[in-house]
RNA sequence: GCCAGCGUAGCUCAGUGGUAGAGCACCCGAUUCGUAAUCGGGCGGUCGUCGGUUCAAUCCCGACCGCUGGCUCCA
C-alpha cells in the first residue's frame, strides 16, 4: 500500500496503481471537478497516471502555477492536433510550455502563413468542443518506433531515451505524441488560448540542422486572464522604446547606417545626462582616457580576438597593402593595455582605473539588430582596472556598490549572477581555478545574494553580471565585473612591487550601463517615456495663455535657462487645451502656465506631468528653485 | 546568417492591374482662449530600390536594401 499525506496532514492508504482521479474524488466531488493534476512529492502528474509512490499529495487546480504549465503544454498538443488535421503532412517536433504560453515546432514543406494560423485556431476550437480525453500509454521502444514511424524528429528523440526510461505517449483523438506529460484530463479544459505568431526555429536549436516552423501561443484558465495578458502585450508595445523614441523625438535609424542610432537634440540631452552622471560618480577614483578607434590586426592577434571574433569586427582596408588588416575597435580593453604599457607602474598606483566612453563597433549579423537594444555602434561606460591579487576583494566590493548605487538612482533592481568558465576559452585550467576562486570569494564578501550562471563567463575570465528586467519582461545584462588573468599575460603587463621586482597585475573589466544605447532603451521602457526631471530633455514648458503674455513668458523662460533649467516657450497660436495636451503627450515633467494673474504676481501656475487636477500657483523664483533641486538630486518622483 | 511577415505623405494607416486617399503634423487665415485636440483653407507621395511580365505595374513575379517577430549569435 502507498501512504498519501494531504496538505492538511490527513493520510490515505491506496494500492499502487490507483488513479489519482479516484483519490481526488474520495476527497471531494467539488475538488474533483476543479482538479487539473496532482503533485506527488512536488512532482506534477496527471489524474489518469497510476500512482507509483506515496508521499505528500497535493491536488492542483487552476489556482496553482504548476497547473498553468500543464494547461499550456496540453494546449500545445491541442495545436498539434489541429495542425495535423489541416496539414496532415506536418511532422512534429517539440511542443513545450514556456513563460506565458507554449509553442510547437513542425516540419512542413510550405511554411505557415498568418491565414494558416487562423485556420488552426478555428480547428482548435472544434477539438475543444469534442472534449477528447488525453490518454496516457506506456509503451515499449519498439511500439513507439512503430507509432512514430512517419515522424523522424520523434524517432530521433526516441533514440536518445535511455533503456531505463519510461516511454509514454499521449493520445487525444487522432493525435498521438511522444510525451512525458502531464496533461489536463481532456481537450474541453482548453478554452482560453490564442495563437500569436509563427517563427522559424532550428531543430534542436542547431543552425546546422533543418529549420522548423514554430507556432507561439498563449493559454490561460480564465478569459479575464487571457484578455489581461493580451492587453499587457498591447501596453508593452506602447512603451516600446522604438515607438516612444519616435513619439518623443529622441532618436532614429536610417537604412544607410543600419544598427547605428541617430540621436536628435532631445535624445542627445538624455544621452549626455547619463554620461555626465557616470563622469560625476567617477570623478574621484577614476582616470578618464580616450584611445583610437582604428587598429592594426597585430593588436587583435595579441588579444586573441583576431581568431575568434574577426567576423564580428568591421574590417578596414589598408590602402598600402590592399589587405583588410585593420579594424574598428569592438572593445576598449586592448587599447587600455597599450596605454598602461606606455609607462612603468608602481604598486603605489594600484588599483589604477582607466575609464572611457569611446565609440565601439561590432558587426552584428543583420537578423540580430533591434532598435537601440542590439546595435552595431555603441558607447560603453567602460573601465579597466589594474590591481594586485590582494586588492581583488576590496575592488569588487567597491565596484559592486558603485553599480548598485547607480541603478538605484533609476529605481532599477538588479539580479546578481556569477558566471563561470565557458567551453571555448583561453588560459589553462589552473588560471581559471584561481580567477573563479578569487572572484567568487570577493563576491561572497560583499554579502550580496547572487545566482550562478555556469559556463557564461567571458572567454578570458569569470564575471559577475548585474541583470535587470524591463517592462516587457526581458532580462538585460547591464553591468559587469570581469576578472581577467589572461590579458596581463598576453600583454605582459607589469608593475614594480614593494620589493623592487616586477609583478604581474590582474585586470578587472567593468561596465555599469552596459551600452548607453541599450540603457536608454531600457530607461525609456522603464519610465514609459516619463523621465525624471534630471533626464527629461525638456524639463519645463512655459505656456502663456494669450499672446499679450508671450513676453512675460519669454522672460520667465530666460530666467529658468539662466538657472540651468531646460525650459521651452510654447506660444504657438493654439488653444491652451491643445498646448497642454501636447506637453502631456511629450511627457514634459512640468508645464508652467502664465495668465494675467500670474503675470501680475510674478508667479506661474504649475502643472506637474500626469497631475492635471492638482495645479498650484507659486512664485517663479520658488518654482525655479524646486526644479533645480529636483534635477540636482536626481529625484525619481516629481514633488507634489 | 536562417524562416516568416512587412515597406504607400514627416507620423499612424486605408486602397486599387488603368500613374493614389484619410487623420494627425506642417504652412496660411480667422480665433486670444484658465489646464488633455477651435474653425476654415493650403502644401505635401517617381507607393523602399533595381529588373521582369503586361497595351498598361504602387498592385503580379524575381533580386537586392531595410524593418518587425522568432531561431542562431552576442568578446
Amino acid at each position: 500500500m502507498l501512504t498519501l499525506t494531504l496538505p492538511d496532514g490527513a493520510t490515505r492508504e491506496v494500492a499502487p496503481g490507483t488513479l489519482p482521479v479516484d483519490v481526488v474524488k474520495s476527497i471531494g466531488e467539488g475538488l474533483a471537478r476543479a482538479a487539473i493534476a496532482v503533485a506527488v512529492n512536488g512532482k506534477v502528474q496527471d489524474l489518469m497516471t497510476p500512482l507509483r509512490d506515496g508521499g505528500d499529495f497535493r491536488v492542483l487546480t487552476a489556482r496553482d502555477a504548476e497547473a498553468l504549465d500543464v494547461l499550456r503544454h496540453s494546449t500545445a498538443h491541442l495545436l498539434a492536433t489541429a495542425v495535423r488535421r489541416v496539414r496532415p503532412d506536418a511532422k512534429i517536433g517539440f511542443g513545450p510550455a514556456i513563460e506565458d504560453g507554449f509553442y510547437y515546432d513542425f516540419e512542413v514543406e510550405r511554411p505557415f502563413t498568418p491565414e494558416d494560423l487562423e485556420r488552426f485556431e478555428q480547428e482548435m476550437a472544434k477539438v475543444v468542443k469534442e472534449k477528447l480525453p488525453f490518454v496516457r500509454a506506456e509503451v515499449s521502444r519498439r511500439e513507439a518506433q512503430q507509432v512514430f514511424a512517419d515522424d523522424p524528429l520523434k524517432l530521433e528523440r526516441l533514440s536518445e531515451l535511455g533503456d531505463d526510461e519510461v516511454i509514454s505517449t499521449y493520445t487525444d483523438g487522432p493525435f498521438v505524441d511522444l510525451c512525458r506529460g502531464p496533461h489536463v484530463p481532456d481537450t474541453g479544459y482548453l478554452k482560453h488560448f490564442k495563437l500569436l505568431n509563427t517563427a522559424g526555429a532550428y531543430w534542436r536549436g542547431d543552425e546546422k540542422r533543418q529549420m522548423l516552423q514554430r507556432i507561439y501561443g498563449t493559454a490561460w484558465f480564465k478569459k479575464e486572464d487571457l484578455d489581461a495578458y493580451l492587453h499587457r502585450i498591447e501596453e508593452a508595445k506602447k512603451r516600446d522604446h522604438r515607438v516612444l523614441g519616435k513619439q518623443l523625438d529622441l532618436f532614429m535609424f536610417h537604412q544607410f547606417s543600419p544598427g547605428s542610432a541617430f540621436w536628435t537634440e532631445r535624445g542627445t540631452t538624455i544621452f549626455n545626462a547619463l554620461v555626465g552622471y557616470v563622469r560625476e560618480l567617477q570623478r574621484e577614483h577614476f582616470q578618464e582616457v580616450r584611445t583610437p578607434v582604428l587598429y592594426n590586426k597585430g593588436l587583435w592577434e595579441i588579444s586573441g580576438h583576431w581568431g575568434k571574433y574577426r567576423e564580428n569586427m568591421f574590417l578596414v582596408q589598408n590602402n598600402e597593402t590592399g589587405e583588410l588588416d585593420t579594424s574598428l575597435k569592438p572593445m576598449n580593453c586592448p587599447s587600455h593595455y597599450l596605454l598602461y604599457l606606455s609607462k612603468k607602474h608602481s604598486y603605489r598606483e594600484l588599483p589604477l582605473r582607466f575609464a572611457t566612453f569611446d565609440t565601439l563597433h561590432r558587426n552584428e549579423v543583420t537578423g540580430a539588430l533591434s532598435g537601440l537594444t542590439r546595435v552595431r555602434q555603441f558607447h560603453q561606460d567602460d573601465c579597466h582596472i589594474f590591481l594586485t591579487e590582494d586588492q581583488i576583494a576590496d575592488e569588487v566590493r567597491f565596484l559592486a556598490q558603485f553599480i548598485v548605487r547607480y541603478y538605484e538612482t533609476f529605481g532599477l533592481k538588479p539580479t546578481v549572477r556569477f558566471a563561470t568558465r565557458p567551453e571555448v576559452r583561453i588560459g589553462d585550467d589552473a588560471l581559471w581555478d584561481r580567477a573563479e576562486g578569487a572572484l567568487r570569494a570577493a563576491l561572497e564578501a560583499t554579502g550580496m545574494p547572487f545566482q550562478m550562471k555556469p559556463g557564461d563567463g567571458a572567454f578570458y575570465g569569470p564575471k559577475i553580471d548585474f541583470d535587470v528586467t524591463d517592462s516587457l519582461g526581458r532580462l538585460w545584462q547591464l553591468g559587469t565585473i570581469q576578472l581577467d588573468y589572461n590579458a596581463p599575460e598576453r600583454f605582459d603587463l607589469q608593475y614594480v612591487g614593494e620589493d623592487n621586482t616586477m609583478h604581474r597585475p590582474v585586470v578587472i573589466h567593468r561596465a555599469v550601463s552596459g551600452s548607453f544605447e541599450r540603457f536608454v532603451a531600457i530607461l525609456i521602457e522603464h519610465f514609459a517615456g516619463a523621465f525624471p526631471v534630471w533626464l527629461a530633455p525638456e524639463q519645463v514648458r512655459v505656456l502663456p495663455i494669450t499672446d499679450e503674455l508671450a513676453d512675460v513668458a519669454r522672460a520667465v523662460v530666460r530666467r529658468m535657462r539662466d538657472a540651468g533649467i531646460r525650459a521651452h516657450l510654447d506660444d504657438r497660436n493654439e488653444t491652451l487645451n491643445y498646448r497642454i495636451r501636447d506637453g502631456e503627450v511629450m511627457k514634459v515633467p512640468y508645464m508652467a502656465v502664465i495668465g494675467k494673474r500670474e503675470a501680475e504676481g510674478d508667479t506661474v501656475a504649475v502643472r506637474a506631468r500626469g497631475e492635471g487636477k492638482k495645479q498650484e500657483v507659486i512664485p517663479v523664483a520658488q518654482f525655479i528653485e524646486r526644479v533645480g533641486e529636483e534635477a540636482k538630486t536626481r529625484a525619481l518622483q516629481t514633488a507634489d
